[in-house]
Parts: C-alpha cells; sequence; structure tokens
DNA sequence: TACAATGAATCAATCGTTTGATTGAATCGG
DNA sequence: CCGATTCAATCAAACGATTGATTCATTGTA
C-alpha cells in the first residue's frame, strides 16, 4: 500500500516540526503512525531521508502563492497584499500546521533537505516581493538595495513567528495576545515597511549617476549603492560612551 | 581546581552553540575539554545543568551594553548606535564567538535556560531601544505601537544572523558577500527603521483621541493603536487573484 | 588523616538499523 | 480453471553502537 508511506511522511512531518530531527524516534514515529518499525527502511531508507521527504511534502503541498494583481493595481496594495499573505502563513495555525513549522526549521537549520526547499519556495515567493519593492524604487536602483528591503520585509514576519515565545516574555501575557494578533500584526509590518521603502526611494532618487552598463553584471554597485543609504551618523568608537555591565 | 570547571563551560558552551543540545555529547565535550567524563556529574550534575551554565556563561560575560547618550544627541544617533552594536553582536565573529551563537539557539527555542537570559539581556536591551524608539513618537503613542516598532527594528538585525545561509542561496555567493557587511547591513537597517518608525509617527500624530486613564491598563488601546496604523488597502480575498501552484 | 577532585570502568537504557519469516494478492504456464 | 510461483509489503525480534549516568578506587593537597 501507498497508505503507510503516506501515513509516515505525515506523522515523521508532525513529529519532526515539534521535537526536530534530532529528539524524534523513529520508534515513536512508526506507533503514532501505527506501522512496523521497519517501514521506515523500507519505504524510505533510513531516518534522514524520510525527514527529507517529509520536508519536500510539506513545501510542495504548501503551495507556493502566485499573485496576479490586475494592472492598475498601486504597489502599495500588492505590498500589503504579500505580507498579509505572509503573515497569515506564519502565525495562522491552519491545518496542517507541522508545514510551516518544518520548513521554519529548515530554514533555520539547514540540512540537505534545504536547497530544494529555498529553490521551489522560497525563491519564488522572495522573487515575486522583490518586484513589488522594485516598484517603489528608480529603475537604476542596485540590484541589491532592493535585495535589502525585500529582507527587512520578510524579517518582520520572521520575528512574529520565530521569537513569540520571547516576545510573550517581554511583553507581558496581556499585551502579547494582541500583539500577535494577524491582521493586526500585517498593518503594523506594512506601514513600517512602506515607510522604510519610501525613505529608501528617497534616497536614491537623488542622484542617479552611471547608469550600469548593459553588459555589466553588477557587481560594482558600491559606489551606487551607497547612495541609497542614510548619511552615516558619527558612530560610537570603542572608547566612547558605552559602559559595559559585568 | 575551578580550571576543569571553567574548561568545561567553555568546551561546552562552544559545542552546544555549533551542534545543539541533542547532537552534543558529554564524552565530546570531555574529551575537547580534556578531563574526564564524571567531571560533568560532579561538578553540574548532568548535561542539563552543564547546559544551563552554559547559556548563563554566555549572557553575564557578553555584556549588556548601557548606552549613556549626551543629553543633545539626536535620536537619530542612537538608533543608528543601537543598530549598529545590535549588527555587531549578531555578524561580528568576534572571540569567543559562541556566546551570541548559544543565545540564539536558546532564543529560537527556548529551553529552561531562557528566562534568565530574557531577563538579565534581552529585556535591557530591549528596554533601551523602546526609549530611543519611543523619542520618534508623541507622547501618547500607546505601548504597543512603541513594542512592535522596536520588534521591526531587531528583526532586521536577528535575520542577517539567523538566515544567512538562505540569504547565500537566495542572492548567490557574490553578492552574498557584499550584503553581509557589517557597516554597510547596519547602514541599511537603520535607514529602513528610521522610514519605517517616521511613518508610525506620522500617522499617529494626526490623532491624539482620549488620552488614557492613568488607572487604564492598556487592554484597550486597540483603537488608539489604529490611528498609528496604515489605512488598511483592500485585501486579496480567498477567490481573488491568487493562483495556487500545485 | 580528611576531603575535594579525578580516573577507569561499567551501568541500564535507547538509539537507528537490520534480519528473516510471513502474509496476501498478482502473475503465469498448463 | 487451477496450482505454482513471484513479489511487494509487513511483522516480530534482535542487532551493534552509543547515549547519559553511575560506581568505586585512586590521587593530590591541606
Amino acid at each position: 500500500m501507498d497508505d503507510t508511506r503516506q501515513k509516515l511522511i505525515d506523522v515523521a512531518g508532525q513529529t519532526f516540526s515539534e521535537k526536530g530531527f534530532e529528539s524524534t524516534t523513529v520508534r515513536e514515529v512508526c506507533q503514532l503512525a501505527g506501522v512496523n518499525i521497519a517501514a521506515i527502511h523500507y519505504h524510505f531508507g533510513d531516518k534522514e531521508r524520510l525527514y527529507i521527504e517529509a520536508v519536500k511534502y510539506a513545501h510542495c503541498h504548501q503551495g507556493v502563492v502566485h499573485f496576479d494583481w490586475p494592472p492598475d493595481c498601486p504597489p502599495e496594495q500588492k505590498l500589503a497584499g504579500m505580507i498579509a499573505h505572509m503573515v497569515q502563513m506564519m502565525l495562522a495555525d491552519q491545518t496542517p500546521s507541522w508545514h510551516i513549522e518544518l520548513m521554519m526549521r529548515e530554514l533555520a537549520r539547514p540540512t540537505n533537505a534545504c536547497q530544494a526547499l529555498v529553490e521551489e519556495f522560497i525563491s519564488p515567493m522572495f522573487v515575486q516581493l522583490l518586484a513589488i519593492v522594485s516598484e517603489f524604487l528608480p529603475g537604476d536602483a542596485p540590484l541589491i538595495v532592493r535585495q535589502r528591503l525585500a529582507f527587512s520585509v520578510v524579517a518582520q514576519c520572521l520575528l512574529y513567528r520565530y521569537h513569540r515565545p520571547i516576545g510573550r516574555l517581554l511583553v507581558g501575557e496581556e499585551t502579547f495576545q494582541k500583539m500577535f494578533d494577524i491582521n493586526e500584526t500585517a498593518r503594523q509590518i506594512t506601514a513600517f515597511s512602506l515607510g522604510g521603502i519610501r525613505a529608501a526611494a528617497i534616497a536614491g532618487e537623488g542622484e542617479a549617476p552611471a547608469e550600469p552598463l548593459p553588459g555589466e553584471d553588477g557587481v560594482s554597485h558600491s559606489r551606487l549603492s551607497r547612495s541609497f543609504a542614510l548619511p552615516s551618523f558619527a558612530l560610537p568608537t570603542d572608547d566612547a560612551p558605552i559602559e559595559v555591565q559585568p
């Protein structure tokens, strides 16, 4: 039967997502799945390949959402939709919830299952976000600047997933309940990101020096990218007003 | 000797930070430390208490930096300094580098060692960042809004630490080298965060309704905090232009 | 001598993996 | 139509290795 194989993937995926690879035993998985221990070796070879199959199944069935915006859709709305979707993925405890959790573990501590995950799930989403961010910037904005902006957007969404326990400890239980509301979180991240992106756009549009040559592969954009940055403040040096508490 | 105990903490901290708690064996730690296996039981009791002691040592000797800004220091400079310090902590491979790494692991997957870490290290830093962010906002800005802004700032710093391998896969090796430059990263995060914070400040300063009563515990700030948010865009619904690739 | 500290050896338990037998349905020659 | 054969699938049982923890004798020092 292919039923045994599927049940193993489901149970293993859930267990791996909860306890991690090391802390998960094949005995526990097989007992929860109601199959014999030898089934893992028979269907997958060993524990690691079962894990990899679980990760693959997770990101293959999670589904890469392809946004198809209308032509006149303002970039602000696209960004809001994209962020709302990411926050929804991160915070909504929809069934089966182990898909996202397992992918998050894999992203934080990459194993052999990481490359396929990035190529088939992370990268497509990142490309879409990159396109949205680019709409706010002048056409000659260096790629690395746009990538950094996209990183800043994604980072906020990831924080609310990764550090939920820390957030609870930091702000207290009552505030925590409100703070991790999905819609409100998406709104705040969108507002913050819009401000950040527009600031980068304004900082970068002033000067448009040296239109990059078509053949240039975009390696030496360091001068250009600096024009997109903030004027660097005087940062505290080592002997500056910084006190280290023992 | 107290030398054995200290050497155990050092080696264990390094090993735990590299391989995690589960994948680290007491035999490996003792062999690297050049001590007998029974030393762990003698000095710490068991493996878990050795781990907790390593985490404690890490955040106690990492040092909570207390910024002492001059009175006329503009908040922009404070923010830049704070972000620069955090990025420096995250990305600089200073010796011993296992301090931060172990703390990061503990923050992502909290164990019994987490509470002390938050109280003695995370919370003090967060409070300082919260104060800086507050300088950009009107005095009646709800606490939850300021906390969210601080979260957005921290999130960007954490991303460059947590997802360095993913970043490398996403942007390629050449771009990766430039993108994870410490100074440039700090500058970009500062610029983005300044834009985000100012956007929240502008959105919130328009209206200042219903000064919260002093006795109010801040539970029903939802109306107030909304005034700090972006006007919510029409988000795509379930049957909207979203296509799920199988 | 007294005691903190270390070392060698081993404990029971659990890990992932493997074995060889067994089942039941599909296949095939006659 | 039938009996023999094949083969994927599952089972109970045990494998060797490794885990954290423990025991007990020994050492060094005050």
